[in-house]
DNA sequence: CGCCAGTCCTGACAGC
DNA sequence: TGCTGTCAGGACTGGC
């Protein structure tokens, strides 16, 4: 489940392999992903002949910036990102190709069509701008997610999964980040002390740092632009860990539903 | 307007 | 072995 970590550690690996790129050929399966099926037109403006300027981040979502115009993706939940050689078999599910010089080309793969590829010429499309703040922004201080949090009084934890509020925490990432810092994620957002929001701030970078650090969480189909696996899964202390001890005092992990997803944490450390 | 439940989608897996 | 049912969750939609 791509979460910020893994949307920035995809970035990082594509960045050497396409920016300043050519795309010399566009090739569309007809299969529709669930949000939009990508424009078949506006591929070919947008991308086809264009030069890759950059690639960006926000959130979790993926801005290839051309030439022409561009690309905005999100990988939803089993979403893939990768250069390949062109004789490399295609996947199923594949649904772009973005031929490259050199035999390779760039594959959009999405077995459960959570995802989104939206090519466009001019203006960025606007979920780009409607995006909460950016956690590992030297903006994200303990004030402005405080002044996040009173603004709902939805319980923290699905809060922070609100991207218009902070953008870039999923399942994951939010329990990770609640567990080291103390904070119990039913909780109101209105009740969070600013000596409570300080150590969630810190707990936020952190767990998306060593996500980062560790080339991001791989539990089921995440890999980065060059195909590879990430490493954080040896690394999280509560998510998937229902009935394990706590690493810190040793009482069971406790699973919860909240918001219809499941919330790992412990009771001790976690008081509300 | 804010909140929440429902919805989509496929692969992995449990259970018979 | 092969089938069926359940589960995973990001972001949107519609109802209250």
């Amino acid at each position: 489940m791509p979460e910020l970590p893994e949307v920035e550690t995809v970035r990082r690996s594509l960045e050497p392999l396409v920016v300043r790129e050519t795309i010399v050929g566009i090739w569309r399966s007809p299969l529709a992903l669930r949000r939009e099926k990508p424009d078949p037109r506006l591929l070919k403006k947008a991308l086809e002949g264009a030069r890759v300027d950059a690639i960006d981040r926000a959130g979790k979502y993926l801005l290839m910036r051309t030439s022409q115009g561009g690309a905005l993706i999100h990988l939803g939940m089993s979403g893939q990102l990768t250069v390949e050689k062109r004789e490399t078999p295609l996947r199923p599910h594949t649904h772009v190709r973005l031929s490259l010089r050199g035999g390779r080309e760039l594959r959009y793969v999405d077995p459960r069509r959570f995802g989104l590829f939206r090519p466009f010429v001019g203006e960025v499309p606007a979920e780009w701008n409607a995006l909460g703040l950016d956690p590992l922004a030297d903006a994200f201080t303990t004030e402005k997610l405080r002044e996040a949090l009173k603004r709902t009084t939805r319980a923290v934890k699905l809060a922070l999964l609100d991207q218009e509020l902070i953008a870039g925490l999923g399942n994951i990432y939010v329990s990770e980040a609640l567990f080291l810092a103390g904070v119990h994620p039913a909780l109101p957002g209105t009740k969070i002390s600013t000596e409570k929001a300080a150590k969630l701030r810190d707990a936020i970078v952190k767990v998306l740092r060593q996500g980062i650090a560790n080339r991001g969480t791989s539990l089921n189909d995440y890999v980065d632009g060059e195909g590879l696996s990430g490493n954080n899964q040896a690394f999280l202390n509560v998510y998937g860990r229902e009935g394990e001890p706590c690493v810190t005092c040793g009482a069971r992990v406790k699973m919860s539903v909240m918001g219809a997803r499941s919330t790992f944490f412990c009771v001790k450390c976690q008081r509300r």
